[in-house]
This record gives structure tokens, C-alpha cells and sequence, in this order.
DNA sequence: CCGCGGATCAAACGATCGTTTGAATGGTAG
DNA sequence: CTACCATTCAAACGATCGTTTGATCCGCGG
């Protein structure tokens, strides 16, 4: 991705996308972006604006695959008919997993994403809410009809707590150690094993 | 805490915590942190011999009474006899809500801490692993034996899974927005009881 | 009374930050 | 060939960063 091959734009994505997972937002220089997709420094402002347009593009670009996958796993398991919860979350989760299983530096963007909530910029919440909040309205609606004893407050609350969960967890964060037998993929898949199964039976509660 | 009557060392450290939570630890700027406390730009240098010392002092002062607190709560649960699995995430959780709530600007530090998670610093985890590994350890070895059917290794994926909810959500960075009528100490006390609720029905899957 | 030393102060250090400028580059349409 | 336009480039802008310096303050023991 910071490789010859791609364009300008793309690499410097790539670059800062690695970056900004590793020393966060502030922490990550637009010197070091461009050093490390090997375009001159003032590309960043002619591609995007401002480190902020950059930070804003770093998110649709992923985004719009990540919650497009969510949405279509979510309509081939409500198509099925019989759906179980364990399905509905696979649907949420799985995409995810996906995405940061992927050839170029998939990885960095969760714990991207991860960063972002811990900056928890008004700004961006209000990015992030106005152009993927009916994703999760969708994946709401059909947990509330797989859940009919569950009343909404209690619901959403649980969401909230999946919700960090899988961020916390796919991100890599967590105090589980990767033995070095294991391949990053392997421990990422079993992570998300142990989520679907967690999640399920505290939805269920 | 950054008001007059305290120490500069003191308001130094509950500015700095104030902006740390608020900005990162990149972001918010030493300059910040003297003019919040009121005192001299130097004093940092002074009182903690650099930045990096600084923010070692802020996780120190709270997570060792952070985690006294947990070993004393785990103890009284564990003296009575009959403790339950919510007992024992109690014990862990509690703790964390208390000081949260605590009067000078005590709900910052939940924040930072999820900050210092989204670092993914190596030198940071370890200064946590080496002086607050072993109370993560006497947890895991009573939920062990309240859960003798689990193995070791699905304990520890979701005590993992857990550990993140926690931090997410006492940090506040969730998406279930508090009510306007709701004040932030209620709004907190119930997320712990769902966290509670939710995490006890996913240990016993 | 003096003088020592911890604490605080204003001021400046060089480095690095995001951003801007204006010129060079190179492919393409007329 | 010429003219144009999107792109890339080296260089510099002022601002702000963490850190250091040396002077100044002030309470306390001798």
C-alpha cells in the first residue's frame, strides 16, 4: 500500500492509516506520513485539505466496505428465515475480522478505530454517528425481534457493552498473551469465536 | 484539585490527568497541563523530570489505590463464603465506578487509563503488567473456582472479553447517550450493574 | 543576623509541528 | 510545437513542542 504501484492518494492512506494506529492522531506527524509513503510533504494538503481531511478520509475509506459487508451479511441471515443470535452477531463481527485479516496493513485500521473512540472527539462522534448510525439501527431492529423479553433500554445497553468488547478485543488490546505458535490470524479468529459466544449468552441473560 | 490549598505537585498531577483524558497523552501539552494547575512551566521537570515521568506518576497514584481497594473488596467476598460469580465482579468492578466519582475530577482517570490501553505501548504495559499483574491473577484464580467447568483458556478469553467492556464503558465511550435528566453518577452506577449482569451470564455459558 | 537549600520563576534553547508558497514537472488537447 | 493543467517538489513560514538554564524567592537552623 505505501509500495510503487499505488497512487499518491493511496499510499499516503496506507502510510497514515499504519501511523495513526501506532502513536495515535496527534502523535503521528504528517512528516512521518509522507516519509513513509515516500511522497513529498505538501501532497497531504493537496490531496486532502489538512491532517484532519486525511484523518476523516483514513475512516470513509474503510468504513463505507466495513458497514457495506455488515449489511449484506445482515440480509443474507435475515433472508434465511431461521436466524439465531449467534448468526446476527457473526453478521456484525465477522466483517470485521475480515477486514483486518487483509493483505495491505488490514490490521492497523481497527486499532484506527479503537483510538477514535478513546479520543472521543465530538467532531468525529458526530462523523461517525451521522454516516453509519443506520447500521446500527438495522442490527438493533432485528436483535429486538430475536430478544422480544428484552426491553430496549436494556438492550441498547448491551449492545454498548458488545460493542466495546469487540473493538477492545479486535484491536488486540487485551491481556491474553499470542503464543508464538500462533499466527495473528488464528489468535484474531479465536477471538472472535469467544466473543460470539460470550456476547450470545449475555444477550440472552 | 488544580485549585489553590493543594500542593503544585498535586494540582500538576490533577491537571494533567484532566487533560490527558481529555487530549492524549501527544496532545495535551505540558504548557496546558502548568497553566490548568496554575503553576510554573518548569515545575513539571521539577516535581517529575520529564513528560514521560509525569504521566508514569499519574497512573501510579490512582491504580495503587485502584487496586488495594479491589484486593481489600475481593477479600470480604471471599471471607464470607458463599460468594457468587456477581460477588466477584463486583469486587473488580466497583472499585473502578468509586473512584470514577470521586470529587476532583476522579471520573478522568477511567479515561485515561483507556488511553493508555489505546497506546499499545510496550513500555506502559509493562510498568501495568509488573505492578498490578498479580491482583489480575487472584481474580482469575476465584473465578476459577466458582467456574470449575470452564478451562483455563476460555476463562481467560473472556475475563479478556470483560476487562474491555469495563474499560469502554467506564470510560463513557459508548453509544447509549445519557438523558439530560440523567446525572453522570447515575448514568454510571447503571452500567455497572449491566456490565455485571451481562458479564456473569457470559462467564457461565 | 546570616546563609543554606528546596521551590518557583521568567526566559530562552533547538527541534519539530501543520501549513503555505512558488517554481519545476510531465502528460495531453489544440 | 505550444499552451494548459493536474501533480509533485524543495524550501520556508510562524507557532508550539519538551527541555534547560540561571536568577529569585523564602522559610528554617545555626
Amino acid at each position: 500500500m505505501t509500495q510503487p504501484g499505488f497512487s499518491t492518494r493511496e499510499r499516503i492512506l496506507g502510510a497514515a492509516e499504519v501511523l495513526f494506529a501506532r502513536h495515535g492522531f496527534a502523535g503521528a506527524s504528517l512528516r512521518q506520513v509522507t516519509a513513509g509513503a515516500r511522497v513529498n510533504l505538501a501532497a497531504v494538503h493537496y490531496h486532502f485539505g489538512s491532517k484532519e481531511g486525511l484523518i476523516e478520509e483514513v475512516f470513509r475509506r474503510r468504513l463505507d466496505q466495513l458497514n457495506r459487508e455488515r449489511l449484506a451479511a445482515l440480509a443474507r441471515v435475515a433472508e434465511r428465515g431461521n436466524a439465531s443470535l449467534e448468526d446476527v452477531l457473526d453478521a456484525f463481527i465477522r466483517p470485521a475480522l475480515e477486514q483486518s485479516l487483509e493483505a495491505h496493513g488490514g490490521g492497523a485500521f481497527v486499532r484506527v478505530l479503537a483510538r477514535a473512540y478513546a479520543e472521543h472527539d465530538e467532531r468525529l462522534r458526530r462523523f461517525l454517528s451521522e454516516n453509519y448510525g443506520h447500521v446500527l439501527r438495522e442490527f438493533a431492529s432485528v436483535f429486538m425481534r430475536l430478544l422480544p423479553h428484552l426491553d430496549k433500554e436494556r438492550l441498547y445497553w448491551r449492545l454498548d457493552i458488545i460493542a466495546g468488547a469487540v473493538t477492545y478485543a479486535m484491536a488486540d488490546f487485551g491481556i491474553v498473551k499470542r503464543r508464538s505458535t500462533t499466527s495473528e490470524e488464528t489468535h484474531r479468529r479465536q477471538a472472535v469465536t469467544h466473543l460470539i459466544a460470550f456476547a450470545a449468552a449475555g444477550l440472552r441473560a
